[in-house]
DNA sequence: GTTGCGACTAAACCTAAGTATGGTCCTCCC
DNA sequence: GGGAGGACCATACTTAGGTTTAGTCGCAAC
């Protein structure tokens, strides 16, 4: 359920696979966990303390963390202030075993899939890893469309980036060469190289991008 | 800070000032939470219980409502649900004496906007309520526009909506006119009454539009 | 100092888009 | 049975979009 995989079997690791990762400074919960998730055919890799955890390479699969509030040095909320402040965007699920209302709260607001406090059912914690694991999963997916997008747009000269924001906007080439000072042949040519760099397919598709991209936030377009 | 007017004299109300509404059963928190709220220049309207909230006429103002976990028949949480599959969107703020932690994770995850333990700081509700207040204001704005978006969607005829699926994603009119079986001056006189009845001023914000309405989930265009 | 590149432009040419005007055919409704 | 409106199409015309070829100018790197 959690995986498409079979569970039984602890069955060939998959670069492809997601990992749960667990951060506890009790090496039995670290057990229970490990045991738990792989189980159910999960790839699992269990730290004592969030330091080693920075210490391992990152990941390049869907994954989720899995944190005890109460960590040997700074506080789980605290290290899922300092992940969101690197640009680490891992969801998490927090555990406690004496956590209260502000805590949960704070997790929460600061985009935590889930605050389980202990002991709690495995069914529990398997739900919020999926929910977790998916989350991630679209998260990266739209990542990597816009990292994509940005690279595109990183090979645009400054004027046809200028360009692609008037035409986006919805200008005419005439409106758009009036606009920047130039002939309407120019802005044509500039047009061309948007669309072969960008690689878009039609304007409908450059539009898409811009708006991807936060380009534009014009609101109108050409009048005729 | 809470509201753009002065705080101190309560100044005359104003039909488009934002309201706090506030359910609990217990008179005194009542009281106190609309002088807390009057004192900063906000419109503020109490009651005992769900039921009576749900009589009142829903206001067409940017809104919040302040909710006890303990209600007099239905926890905070089961109206909470229950608004939520009204369609009732209003941001809630909760507030307990003895709440625990999944109950604040079952308010928090259902988008409630804060979960304030008794005794709490007038500071905390405020932001809290600036917050609400804030998210809804700008959810209103989204919901104008689509609804305003969705009534000209409505106005197209079966076939137009089919040509601008079609034209917003990317097709020229000739391919078009061959996917649906017609002539190309067809495609071209549906398109500009689309235009017209849609009120776009250019291409790009007909792809917006479509974007906004859900429209075309198709990913490229037209290949020359 | 020349090579590369961004920015710009003209001329010529072709396709796409858009707007009348005028008309047919069909269906639903009073 | 006589609108009203949706869908369709042709002819004619105008404007917009886009490519190719060919060339100028300026600047920065080698």
């Amino acid at each position: 359920m959690v995986t498409g995989r079979a569970a039984s079997p602890p069955t060939q690791a998959n670069a492809e696979d997601p990992i749960v990762f667990v951060i506890d400074d009790d090496a039995s919960v670290r057990d229970a966990l490990s045991n738990l998730f792989r189980s159910v055919g999960l790839r699992t890799v269990a730290f004592g303390s969030a330091h080693e955890f920075l210490q391992h390479k990152p990941a390049d699969v869907p994954s989720c963390l899995i944190l005890d509030i109460r960590l040997p040095r700074l506080s789980g909320l605290d290290f899922q202030a300092e992940l969101a402040k690197a640009g680490i965007h891992i969801p998490i699920i927090f555990m406690t075993g004496h956590g209260d209302i502000p805590m949960t709260v704070r997790a929460m607001k600061a985009g935590a899939v889930d605050f389980l406090t202990k002991p709690f059912r495995d069914q529990d914690m398997l739900d919020a890893v999926t929910t977790a694991i998916d989350r991630d999963r679209n998260r990266r997916d739209e990542a990597k469309v816009l990292a994509n997008l940005r690279a595109a747009f990183a090979t645009l000269t400054p004027r046809e980036r200028q360009v692609m924001t008037l035409v986006t906007a919805g200008l005419m080439n005439k409106q758009v060469a009036a606009e920047i000072g130039v002939a309407e042949i120019t802005v044509k040519i500039h047009r061309g190289q948007i669309m072969r760099k960008m690689a878009a397919k039609s304007l409908p598709d450059l539009v898409r991008m811009a708006g991807i991209l936060g380009i534009g936030r014009a609101s109108g377009g050409a009048q005729t």
